[in-house]
DNA sequence: CAACTACTTGGCGTATTCGCCAATTAGATG
DNA sequence: CATCTAATTGGCGAATACGCCAAGTAGTTG
C-alpha cells in the first residue's frame, strides 16, 4: 500500500474511534448530561443505573476518545465534555432517523 | 422504568445505531466516496480492497441504519448518500482528534 | 437456455464489546 | 491508623461484529 493509502487508513481508523466511543446507548446518556455541566461519576451512575464499575468504564472510553476530560477533587471524580461539537450531530442523526422511518412506512404500503 | 424513561432509551438505542453504523473505517470510506456522487458495488470494493461480499455486508449495514439507499440499475446496484449532513460531524471529529492529540503531547512533557 | 457478471446471503472462526462481580487504589474521616 | 467512600481495574461469560469463502439470486448476453 501507498504512504498516502496508508495515511488516509490512519485518518479513517481514528475517526472510527471516536465514532465507536460514541455508539453506545449509555455513552449517548452521558455525553448528553455532560453537555449540561461536569458531573462526578456517581451523578452519572445514577442517570445511567448500571453498575458504577461499568460506568467508569464507559467514561473511560469516552476519555480515551478525547471526548471527555477528568478531574479528581476529594473523593469524586468529575467528568466534562471537552467537545461540544459533537452535540450539533444529534441534529443531523435525529433527521437520519426520521428520514428512515418514513422510508420504512413508505416500503410499507 | 417510567414510560419517559423508556422512550429516552429507546432515541438513544437509535441514535447509538447510527453512530455504530458509521464507526468503521471502510464505512467511512464508503461514505465520504458516496458524498461525492453515487456509486456501484464494484466500485467501492475497488476503493476499500475488500472482498465484494464483505463490502455488501457493509453497505446492508449503512443501509439499515437509513443513511443509504440503493437502486439496481442492470447488473450492478448503486449506492448513494441519504444524509449528507454527516459530512460535517467530521469537522468536528477532527476537531476533537487535533485537542486529544494536543492533550496527549502535553501530558507526555 | 447456458454461461457469465454483479451482487447478496449463509456460515464459520476469530476478535471485540459488554456488564457484572470481586479486588484494589486514593482520599477523607473519626 | 482503622475504616469508610468514590472510583478504577482485572477477569470472566455472553453477545456482537468482522472478514473470508462458498453458495445462491437477478439480470444480461451469446
Amino acid at each position: 500500500m501507498s504512504k498516502a493509502a496508508q495515511n488516509d487508513r490512519d485518518r479513517l481508523e481514528r475517526r472510527a474511534n471516536i465514532l465507536k466511543a460514541l455508539a453506545h446507548p449509555s455513552r449517548l446518556m452521558m455525553v448528553e448530561e455532560l453537555a449540561k455541566g461536569e458531573r462526578c461519576v456517581c451523578e452519572l451512575q445514577e442517570l445511567v443505573e448500571a453498575d458504577m464499575s461499568t460506568v467508569s468504564k464507559h467514561l473511560s472510553v469516552l476519555k480515551k476518545a478525547g471526548l471527555v476530560e477528568s478531574d479528581k477533587r476529594g473523593l469524586q471524580v468529575f467528568y466534562a465534555l471537552l467537545s461540544p461539537c459533537v452535540m450539533n450531530f444529534f441534529t443531523c442523526v435525529e433527521s437520519v432517523i426520521e428520514a428512515h422511518q418514513e422510508q420504512v412506512a413508505e416500503d410499507a404500503k
